[in-house]
DNA sequence: TAGTATATATCGGATAACCAATACTACACA
DNA sequence: TGTGTAGTATTGGTTATCCGATATATACTA
């Protein structure tokens, strides 16, 4: 996987992520890793946490348990029609690879 | 589209367009235009054409058109097996932006 | 021939994306 | 009280990704 490694969908996934369950850093690292194959370093998930937060996309509660804002799911909805957009034809693509 | 801009994706949305049909570099740019929004300048498209073809990846013809190599066209399979991983709910992902 | 539009290409740089290493915190349990 | 484990977090980078500006090539047209 060394040409076409798809950086860059890492917050939208978070963002996802999150949206379909509210969940603390280290269950987002392992749903991550059930994606990705490897598990993303502390160093790559908390930095990004701290961002969408600091964005106001995301909020935590005493739990630590991370969950969208209405702003998050608002640029969750923008992000994912931009997506679905370029990847209009993706259902090609989950027949390509069988 | 501040957040989540999704950079990264590129390349290997060339090799998927690229497999689709093969075309000339502007033709490339009108097709990447489409979905997303934007047309990607010269510096970037060319480079990442110039990277592919460097990996041998795709390769160029007389008339200036691009074409998936052998080589290419396992590197789009394996890619889209991984995106098709990451993104295993993207039926989901179409619904939800309607 | 000159002029215009389209396509191809390079260069330098900005920044986003990510990671490895490290440290701190909280909790269980012996 | 001490030890181990899991989770949380920060720091300091490295690299890929992409763009703007610019230049060249090609080709069609007046």
């Amino acid at each position: 996987m060394k040409c076409c490694e798809m950086k860059g969908y890492l917050t939208y996934l978070i963002l996802w992520i999150i949206g379909k369950n509210s969940m603390n850093g280290a269950e987002i690292g392992r749903e991550l890793e059930k994606r990705r194959g490897t598990k993303p370093s502390p160093g790559t998930i908390y930095p990004a946490l701290k961002e969408l937060k600091k964005k106001g996309l995301i909020e935590i509660d005493e739990n630590k348990n991370y969950s969208l804002t209405p702003e998050g799911k608002k640029e969750l909805k923008s992000s994912c029609k931009f997506f679905c957009n370029i990847f209009y034809d993706m259902e090609e693509m989950s027949d390509f690879c069988e």
